[in-house]
DNA sequence: GATGAATGAGCATTCATTCAT
DNA sequence: CATGAATGAATGCTCATTCAT
């Protein structure tokens, strides 16, 4: 069964760096500081959300200085930007790892309960473990703006396909319902996000992860053919 | 069946003056006024946020003074959160109407699910009648700040408990799962806020509301007993 | 020798009112919602100062309306300058009356210092007793704008003239040094204001009055010939 | 004979600086900007009073930018916060410096009378070589907010225990005539403060310097033990 | 006379961004 | 690459004053 993944860390491609300035040699040092700056920003921006953070704030949490935030990222928007694409791919991996480990060949019940609860799982675990990352990339689809906005929603529609390819055998062989995919999207991760969000806010007080088992399951009945 | 109640109207109880200012009697003049400045805020805070708003624009949308505004409300937060109350309101007081037109003395599976989905009718419901205050008040808690807070936990405090009574024999009776409160508001909700959340953002194009009776089952599924 | 008046209280004569609207009878209830308006203009700007006080202070303070406000006064300004000539004209009347107990017409060293002191008693007294007044009247002068800056300056110098007259006689027998008007005064008031000024604002703990004589007997040595 | 001393300026030390950003190293020429910004604010503050004074006036007059005052200030208060600091010291500075050109170990009737007409000619002569900044400076203590309020008093305090004990030893003896410390501030300063008041509101047209000796010995008069 | 809604110029302050050193 | 001073448009809010009811 699916376990959960321990030790995220906020780490992410070089070309977060070839994205932003076209320096022929992000050095390591480069990139180190690209990420401590994300990450501090990341801080901010859960606390503030995007609008309230000034980039004096992040310059104080990162101890460094204006110029140097611009140097690496050019502006506020382009922060945003990277830490939203740089959360999607990295949800997407686990997500992604997580399908792998299961085998959409064998077309069972059992297969087809495995894989929506893969997709639900995927969300908790993620979630619990970047809660900040996660809040912020759930709901600041709006940050990307500019240039970065085409490469998101190119990656974006391969992240659907992979999801789409890894259950059209499961919907033909109608074990699982066919409801277009934005509901079943919805159906899935609804559930766990609404809760998460009460739960980050601090209005609801037992974690996320104890519910684990409750929401996937919710999500199979909801979804699974009678 | 519950049916979908048309035509709603952005309409504030004196209630919403009586908080702001104190002044004997909010002739009926201030109270209209007051209830078009939140109109052609919420407006504004649906196209840019609450914190991409400015007063001018507001002013601009209400064709008065910013003077007008102010003497009217204080200052921003406090139109961003009577926005807000008053949202919770209107919306809490469909779902009690939803569920008065049910029979809870009758304790069959029938009257449960009729129960399960009148609380996803009145969500898509609502949220399709007022597309931009739904948005709002489902993702700007927040806003709310100051003294006004405390009498939305109050409010907030008496609808879960109404709800909470409502489905409790039930609950009792072995028909619907016994789970936290919490879980269950999220596993009803959910679906619907998420699938809204993004056709309200565009991104989704099939309205909220054709998928009415499929978000309703899909609750009554995750929660019923078997 | 001279007492101490007890029981000042801020009343002002019909002029006043004649002077701000020219209304043909200022009934005595128009003169009594006067009098408490400066009333508590002057407690509103002994504690802001008169550019940190707004109408609006002065409103609450009052129990009235804005509306009300101007029907009375006409604006600001017209408020904090009759505040300053009543106040002038009050303490101008103590004083007059200190000096009209003594005797001019006996050109002795007793009699003189008796002058001398009787101004610092005034100044000591009137402060004692309107310690906001006075504080406003003696750091305000620029309070008075437009027409009455004309008649105060009318006043003033009536009231110097009389002083003047009083005191001649023994400056011309050589019992008081002749000095400057202007130096005579600040050597006299002076330092009763300096030290009010520090008590006022509770930088001085021991009250004022309690250094009458020994002010009184400081002005008298500085200014007495030997 | 105590001289005056002529071409004051207003020039302040490095912790001017350092009160308001920490920064590691001040720069010099960053300090010049904020001498200059005090500067142009004095003239401002004189004129038209400090809430008189609009951030636009100091810009105009500093030909700076907005941004740039509040980038080394921080606020309006802390520009006339600042001032006011400093002035004190300025003043404390010069006084000292008087009193250091005495001998207060022999105690002569001579030595005390020295005393006391140094404390009157510092005031006399700080006041005549910096005008608007004694006007300021004994008329707004209360521009001291916040942080510096609390550093001001113990620079006060430092400052009165100078020169009480300076005077002590004189007092001890029999020269001076034993009243409160307050007392003796306010019968030495309260004549020269309250002249020059007016003399730089323009109400009395002869200069304070003119009669510098006069109030020197009105103060010896005053307080000498007979 | 009283009331309080309306007005809008004015103000302190913020903040993303630029650029010289 | 780093630094932090400089810039100025933008923003939330204040407040004296007017005026219709």
């Amino acid at each position: 069964m699916i376990g959960l993944d321990k030790g995220f860390v906020l780490k992410m491609n070089e070309d977060v760096a070839l994205e932003v300035s076209l320096s022929p040699k992000p050095s390591s040092r480069s990139l180190q500081k690209k990420q401590q700056i994300l990450q501090q920003a990341l801080l901010c921006f859960s606390e503030h959300g995007v609008q309230g953070t000034t980039i004096d704030m992040i310059r104080e949490a990162t101890q460094t200085s204006v110029g140097s935030l611009y140097h690496h990222f050019g502006n506020k928007d382009a922060i945003a930007g990277a830490l939203f694409i740089e959360g999607m791919r990295d949800f997407a991996e686990l997500l992604k790892q997580y399908l792998a480990g299961l085998d959409n060949t064998v077309l069972t019940k059992t297969q087809a309960c495995a894989g929506v609860k893969a997709l639900v799982y995927a969300n908790v675990d993620w979630i619990s473990n970047q809660p900040d990352w996660a809040n912020y990339v759930f709901h600041h689809r709006a940050a990307v703006k500019g240039p970065g906005k085409l490469r998101l929603e190119g990656d974006h529609g391969h992240f659907y396909q992979h999801i789409n390819d890894w259950f059209a055998p499961f919907l033909e062989k109608g074990l699982i319902q066919e409801l277009p995919l934005e509901v079943l999207a919805s159906v899935v991760t609804g559930p766990v996000h609404t809760y998460a969000r009460h739960w980050l806010a601090g209005r609801y007080k037992v974690s996320l992860v104890e519910h684990r088992e409750v929401f996937a399951e919710a999500a199979w009945q909801s979804l699974k053919c009678r």
